[in-house]
DNA sequence: CTGGGGAGGGGGCCC
DNA sequence: CGGGCCCCCTCCCCA
């Protein structure tokens, strides 16, 4: 009997009579059987591992983004931080933890601390100065968000601040974005004066201002980066990436431009978009090195220096400022320790590239998420997905959008145009896809149809929500059930693999649905391969009456667009169950604890099911 | 729970 | 090649 934590607060019971087996060194043929135990739930992947007997690992996508939200928060606020990073002047209370757990070098630095009197705890400085500030933030923002918000002029001190932590990805990112290519030889000067400049570590306690350059081995080598103009932002996240929590840093990000409110200048650039609407034009100027609607270059030069709670009980400002600033080049260093404007900047970078001409346009690789992007000139639309920008505003109502056709289209609703009429009503419609789907109305067509309980719909989202629901899963569960034969296709002869569990039971309770309406919620995108063995069917049977069985609780696991049950060894939990019906092995015996009155007859279905077996 | 509207995002076509 | 325009899909919200 395994208690399965879901959600933190949905037990799954299970019984399986191998839970006497586990550490006995016995094997049976079901554990030879049962070695790659995968199953799906709703499109996620859940290992069952065959060495820990039936143990399901749930995974819990969003759980990351929340911890490094609430992590966030605390930097934020400065709670719970023990660790202050400083660039010169500028204090980024942080936590040692998540430093150590994103940088190769914080993980050295408090790695050898381990055992040491002040390994575990000390509040304690770490000066900085050979990573520029505004890397720096954007390296702190990466490590509490996932996601690298980086101006392309200041990519090379990113990837400079990335190769100096040690926060490979990023620099990984930042080469490819900059185009560079690994270069063999020795360090470069850059890299010679960077060691210079190693990171410093300040132990609270102490008095004076420790240097301690204790780079690691994970040092790379520093790339002859060839520099060349690009007038973009770029924003690095990982493919999770919660860009919804911003850090102090990410706020200044978002503030622009799409909650700023817009300049006067902005209300003249763009005075009655009217018909014509966003027109780019109107905000920007296009080619000229500046950015949509005071985009990257308005938001570095607004960018709080020190927007952070300086929880920081001691000042090292004067020693971090005047220590190691001949180190660097001069682009970052500059003579102050204000940092020199990221305008000041791009031009000093522009003036030493040579300006490297751009790849072709289609189709484009999206250096933040990976993803290819069709159509030329599509990618810095897809950008501005990643980094907010909204260049486009309404002129009668303030909103924002990322693009001018969506502008074009929100313009509707105060012009009143509705330019897609239909034939067969007065009525009018924004989109041309509310018009489609408002045809089907008139046709009654409902082409959409649910493959468990037939119920038709007009829209195939509203047929996917429909499966995305719980309503569905029901009556799947109490479907009559049909034996493992069921998954021979009829009309091929064949075996059909089916695309998951779910669609061989919809398939054994009705042969008529849409080929086009498998479960995975349409998009055909089911993960992972098609592994059906003869038993999954049965499994996956099994597996949604345990779903059922959470009763109350089965609600915390909708949302899922889909249940895939992969390999899912249960039945030795319902055979074990049938050999101590009503025992407290049983799930039964559990089952009112959940206290779903409906869901009994499920139980009672599966037993007498087990007798016709 | 469902129907409808709006918005975000991607792709195709064209200039 | 970049941008405009359009279509399509999907998701979210509201009644």
């Amino acid at each position: 009997m395994y208690c399965l934590k879901l959600l933190s607060s949905v037990d799954v019971w299970l019984t399986s009579e191998q839970n006497n087996q586990r550490g006995g060194g016995e094997e049976s043929e079901r554990d030879k059987r049962q070695a790659p135990i995968f199953f799906w739930v709703y499109g996620l992947e859940v290992a069952m591992s065959p060495g820990e007997d039936g143990l399901i690992g749930i995974p819990f996508p969003e759980h990351s983004n929340e911890v490094l939200s609430h992590l966030n928060d605390q930097r934020r606020t400065g709670l719970l931080c023990d660790l202050t990073l400083t660039s010169r002047g500028a204090r980024y209370p942080t936590h040692r933890s998540v430093m150590a757990a994103v940088s190769l070098y914080f993980r050295g630095l408090f790695g050898a601390e381990e055992g040491g009197g002040e390994g575990g705890g000390g509040f304690s400085v770490c000066q900085l100065d050979c990573v520029a500030p505004d890397a720096l933030d954007a390296l702190l923002e990466f490590a509490y968000t996932a996601t690298l918000t980086v101006p392309s002029s200041g990519m090379r001190d990113v990837l400079r601040g990335a190769q100096l932590l040690g926060i490979q990805c990023v620099a990984d990112a930042c080469r490819d974005i900059l185009g560079e290519t690994v270069e063999a030889e020795g360090e470069t000067a850059e890299e010679q004066r960077a060691q210079h400049t190693a990171p410093k570590r300040m132990p609270e306690g102490e008095r004076g201002v420790e240097r301690c350059s204790r780079r690691k081995n994970y040092k790379k080598k520093v790339k002859n980066v060839g520099l060349h103009h690009i007038t973009s932002s770029v924003l690095i996240a990982s493919p999770a990436s919660p860009i919804s929590h911003p850090s102090p840093a990410s706020d200044s990000l978002r503030s622009f431009p799409s909650t700023q409110p817009p300049s006067p200048d902005q209300e003249e650039l763009c005075p009655k978009l009217g018909q014509n609407g966003g027109d780019p034009r109107l905000i920007r100027e296009p080619g000229r090195g500046a950015t949509m609607n005071g985009g990257p270059l308005h938001w570095m030069h607004e960018r709080p220096r020190t927007a952070h709670p300086p929880p920081v009980p001691r000042s090292i400002d004067k020693l971090s400022e005047n220590e190691d600033m001949e180190g660097d080049d001069g682009v970052l260093m500059g003579s102050t320790s204000t940092p020199t404007s990221v305008a000041e900047r791009g031009a000093a970078t522009s003036a030493v590239g040579a300006g490297r001409k751009r790849k072709s346009q289609t189709p484009q690789q999206c250096p933040v998420c990976q993803k290819i992007i069709h159509g030329a000139g599509k990618l810095p639309r897809h950008m501005r997905t990643h980094t907010g920008e909204k260049p486009f505003q309404c002129s009668a109502c303030g909103v924002r959008f990322t693009r001018n056709d969506k502008l074009k289209i929100h313009m509707r609703k105060h012009t009143g145009e509705r330019p897609y009429p239909c034939p067969h009503c007065p009525a009018r419609f924004l989109h041309s896809y509310d018009l489609k789907n408002h045809l089907s109305l008139h046709s009654g067509a409902r082409p959409f149809e649910c493959p468990l309980c037939h119920k038709a719909f007009a829209r195939e989202d509203h047929l996917q929500r429909h499966r995305k629901g719980h309503s569905c899963l029901e009556l799947r569960t109490r479907r009559p059930r049909r034996g493992p034969e069921l998954l021979e296709d009829e009309s091929d002869g064949g075996r059909r693999e089916h695309s998951n569990p779910l669609d061989a039971l919809s398939h054994a309770h009705s042969s008529a649905f849409l080929p086009n309406t498998a479960l995975d919620g349409g998009g055909g995108s089911s993960p992972g391969p098609s592994l059906l063995f003869p038993g999954d069917v049965e499994r996956g049977r099994f597996a949604l009456q345990a779903l059922a069985q959470l009763g109350p609780h089965r609600g915390r696991l909708v949302g899922y667009p889909q249940l895939f049950l992969r390999g899912l060894d249960l039945r030795g939990a319902r055979e074990a169950e049938i050999e101590d019906p009503g025992g407290t092995h049983s799930p039964a015996a559990f089952r009112d604890q959940w206290a779903d009155e409906g869901e009994e007859e499920i139980g009672d279905e599966e037993v007498e099911e087990e007798d016709d077996e």
